[in-house]
RNA sequence: GGACUCGUAGCUCAGCUGGAUAGAGCAUCUGCCUUCUAAGCAGACGGUCGCAGGUUCGAGUCCUGCCGGGUUCACCA
């Protein structure tokens, strides 16, 4: 459990620390760092040490050895009391300490989180979709990953410019223009009332299904499948249609213009239901050209060798990896080159200290070797680059392939969730007196928050199993669960009496509201830890945590009906404090909160 | 074949730099709405942490080997 070992109370943490290494320094003239855990919730105690690393040069039994160190704590009046479990020391804090730590958590209005932008400037990288075909879960992940670690970065201090480049040239673009050109009759969104992205992929599989018949044609007729595939007709075609888009052909560039367009106005469509969004776009048709003058540049400098055949290569035998491309022996260049330029170009753009590029995992090597290279080329920044990569998204019946139709779709998948959601709302039937346009406001928040909650609380590294036969869940460990508890949470703040405070001199808590106060104090360290590992799973757990403690407490205890003004009020302020951790939270998974539910 | 990565309950997942009896949710079963929203709470059931060694006072976590899944090793992007 993460409100585990996280301890609360950093400065109160340190200062034991060192007072525990005097002491073990003084009984057994051991020089040994300490760290502290959180005792366990089956103990007595605040704090545990662990005393076995002390064992062998005390020469005692562990129980005697934590015996001593406790002794000489509590004569010290570092703690107030203090038990012994076999080799581990449970220690007992004045219970002041957690107040006082969550009073100055309270009045912070940021929540102890570090001032916007005091952290310097960062590039995240994510989407980068290619203009051939609509989204689909894929690219789900994908977008939800780099639009919630954007967010967490920020929450965390940092300034972030979210980029994507979009892939919008190149031979699988024209396999899309051809098959509209030859079958599609004309048609436009307008006419068949499709989104762009969806009618432009309706003719890229368009394409795949003629060629695939024409390979088959050609087999039959005697020909070699290898041959077949390079010589179908279509194919042809749409190698042609490339070169003409290269040499500037209009009606080919106007007709690539159009088709983009529309697929344009497709993915913003969705972009915007998701939520998501970008400070600048990179378009592969206009930095593909880029890259090959650093390389010629580098070839001076030694970095990369030419071959005989002019080829332009990097070896990388002393990294364990082999022999890289970065230039074809027609001097043209191939990804590798492009993405060189495409971050030199970036770090021109940008003052950044660091970049990160949200890329499934399949192009892990990528990556390594492209890192590697820019910090051979001699770019200090280099040093902070990261790739930020997710496993992909699997369905029962195995992987998703756009050509052959077996996708979750995007929008299909984004609307069935708000589907669900206005289902079983309209069964438990609790908002008959909303307004419709809010309800419909709602079912979005909700569907959109068990669709983003159920793929972001996954490590991004794992790759993950969709079922679509078995819709999300809205009970448990999902988005909804904890949505509703902070409707909950704004139910009791409409209906609190006002003018009540706090009597922090002479609180007393209870269990249930100590654990409350620190799950809260952790947050900022959560968000930094979430930060520093690009992991929206870690705040998503955490908040999960901190609900289900919340939903304990609210459960034992009154809070409208405490037994005095004062407790009301600090019931009412933990109630507040919770429900604003998580909207923050939240927010940076992109998930919205509702006033009600 | 080389490299990388994953393997925890029937299913989906947590488990931080090694620490006490491995945790949630779903599913199944049992309680709790004449007190603040039952999308909730409490409980039961469910595990040789892929297997075998090793390091350690201590291993789901680190190391080695094996088994199984995935990705990658293009003058494609």
């Amino acid at each position: 459990m993460y409100a585990c070992r996280n301890l609360p109370t950093p400065k109160i943490v340190t200062m034991l620390e060192t007072q525990i290494q005097d002491i073990v320094q003084n009984l057994y003239q051991v020089d040994a760092t300490i760290e502290l855990q959180e005792t366990r919730k089956e103990f007595e105690g605040d704090l545990t040490l662990v005393v076995f690393p002390f064992v062998r040069a005390a020469k005692k039994r562990p129980e005697d050895v934590a015996e001593e160190i406790g002794a000489d704590l509590v004569q010290a009046g570092a703690i107030v009391s203090y038990n012994v479990v076999k080799g581990f020391l449970n220690m007992v804090l004045d219970s002041n300490v957690f107040v006082n730590d969550f009073k100055a958590f309270a009045l912070d209005a940021n929540l102890n989180l570090p001032a916007p932008g005091s952290k310097g400037q960062y590039i995240v990288e994510y989407s980068s979709p290619n203009t051939n075909k609509p989204l689909h879960l894929g690219h789900i992940r994908n977008n939800l990953l780099g639009s919630s670690v954007s967010n967490i970065l920020e929450a965390d201090g940092v300034a972030v410019t979210k980029v994507q480049i979009i892939n919008d040239r190149g031979i699988h673009i024209c396999k899309s223009m051809l098959a509209w050109s030859e079958y599609g009759n004309g048609e436009t969104p307008e006419s068949t009332g499709l989104k762009g992205d969806h009618l432009v992929g309706k003719y890229y599989v368009k394409f795949d299904q003629v060629y695939k018949s024409e390979i088959q044609t050609l087999v039959e007729g005697g020909m070699s499948e290898d041959e077949a595939k390079k010589l179908a007709p279509s194919l042809v075609k749409a190698q042609e249609m490339l070169l003409k888009w290269e040499q500037g052909d209009e009606a080919v560039i106007d007709l690539w213009r159009t088709m983009n367009n529309w697929v344009y106005e497709g993915f913003n469509h969705t972009y915007k239901k998701l939520g998501v969004s970008f400070d600048k776009n990179y378009y592969e048709s206009q930095t593909y050209v880029l890259g090959k003058d650093d390389v010629l540049k580098g070839l001076e400098d030694g970095v990369f060798y030419r071959k005989e055949d002019g080829s332009v290569w990097i070896d990388l035998e002393d990294e364990g990896l082999d022999h890289k491309l970065v230039l074809r022996r027609d001097g043209t260049s191939v990804y590798m080159t492009q993405d060189i330029g495409t971050a030199i170009q970036r770090f021109k753009d940008f003052d950044a200290k660091g970049m990160t590029y949200v890329v499934g995992n399949e192009q892990d090597y990528h990556f390594k070797v492209l890192f590697i290279i820019l910090k051979r080329l001699g770019y200090t920044w280099a040093e902070s680059l990261h790739h930020l990569s997710y496993g992909m998204v699997d369905l029962p019946s195995g992987k998703m392939k756009s050509r052959e139709g077996t996708v979750v779709d995007a929008d299909d998948l984004i609307d069935s969730m708000i589907q669900d959601a206005a289902a079983i709302s309209k069964e438990l039937g609790k908002l008959d007196n909303m307004p419709e346009e809010e309800q419909d406001q709602l079912f979005q928040t909700l569907g959109l928050g068990a669709l983003k909650y159920f793929i972001l609380k996954v490590d991004p590294k794992k790759r993950m199993l969709f079922n679509p036969a078995e819709s999300i869940d809205f009970n448990g460990n999902t988005g909804p669960f904890i949505q509703y508890t902070y409707a909950r949470i704004q139910s009791l703040q409409r209906k609190a009496p006002e003018g009540l405070t706090v009597n922090w001199t002479d609180l007393n808590p209870n269990e249930e509201e100590v654990v409350l106060m620190k799950a809260l104090v952790q947050y900022p360290s959560m968000v930094e830890q979430a930060a520093k590992q690009l992991s929206p799973a870690v705040l998503a757990n955490y908040t999960y945590d901190l609900v289900k403690k919340y939903n304990g407490f609210y459960q034992n205890n009154s809070i409208l009906n405490a037994e005095s003004d004062e407790r009301i009020a600090f019931r009412l302020l933990l109630s507040k404090k919770v429900g604003e951790v998580i909207a923050s939270s939240m927010n940076c998974l992109g998930i919205q909160v509702p006033n009600r539910m």
